[in-house]
DNA sequence: GACAATTAAATCGTGCGCGATATAATTTAT
DNA sequence: ATAAATTATATCGCGCACGATTTAATTGTC
């Protein structure tokens, strides 16, 4: 059996839990992302480039699942730090492709040590991550 | 035995899809709350207060978990929709306390339906929500 | 009672996030 | 070959998020 109230108590304990942990881990990571100047947002384009170097906007919104009204500006404020380029495919030219630049590259060993220090800091344990990340995946 | 690179994509399969189930939930509630003109924020507020009338601002930001530079706009704007009050505090003038009005009321009849509805669109069935609503809270 | 410390909201600035639309390049159909 | 449809970015506008600061009210201390 089950209620309308039952499911606005099960939202409240679903949709927002959800989307408080997802700020709360921002906010972990954004004292960690500031000494380099990045944005959370930023550094997961970053990881995305880091494995997968030259990748276009499309294809960059793709893994990101973000569009370009949000990518553009962004993709040009990390031009403007000088992490990447924004470069013209030349064979088509509708396509910008994104290459990363040595300091964008130089980042990649520089915040290499993030992860250990979040797990340290939330002493949130890796089996508990795989399961949750099991469960985000089907949404 | 585990790496830097294990974590670096340890982190990839777990932030990563935090982020983005959350961003995805959000676009889920979207299509559903727009014909109210409600946000997805202007909406966790609302079921904060259907729960407990006539909170403070603060108290509202501890449920929340959002401060007053996020708060006060966005009740403004509620308050412009006349779906709430905002009330100086009679005891204490810092204080400000939010009424709902009988159309901030009414929407809680209008909204009882969304979770259903959600639940029928996601088929994501209520025994994973509450595994996955656990391993949230522990964060 | 005066004044410093604290507290509650509000304000300001920046960066997402995203719907809607525009622009320009490419492809398709005729 | 040219017009129409499609595709890749870019632009615009609005509403969060949130760090930092400000303003105003209250409390604590002497």
């Amino acid at each position: 059996m089950s209620s309308a109230s039952d499911h606005q108590v099960l939202e409240n304990q679903l949709c927002f839990p959800l989307y408080a942990a997802s700020r709360l881990v921002t906010r972990l990571y954004q004292p960690l992302l500031e000494q380099y100047k990045l944005t959370y947002t930023q550094y997961i384009v970053l990881m995305i480039l880091w494995q997968d170097d030259g990748l276009s906007v499309k294809q960059i919104g793709e893994k990101s699942l973000l569009n370009s009204n949000t990518l553009t500006p962004l993709l040009k404020r990390m031009q403007q730090a000088q992490l990447l380029e924004r470069i013209k495919n030349k064979s088509d030219e509708r396509q910008v492709d994104i290459k990363l630049t040595p300091k964008g590259w130089q980042l990649k060993q520089d915040l290499a040590c993030i992860p250990q220090q979040l797990i340290n800091q939330t002493d949130y344990d890796t089996e508990k991550g795989k399961q949750l990340k099991t469960l985000l995946e089907q949404l």
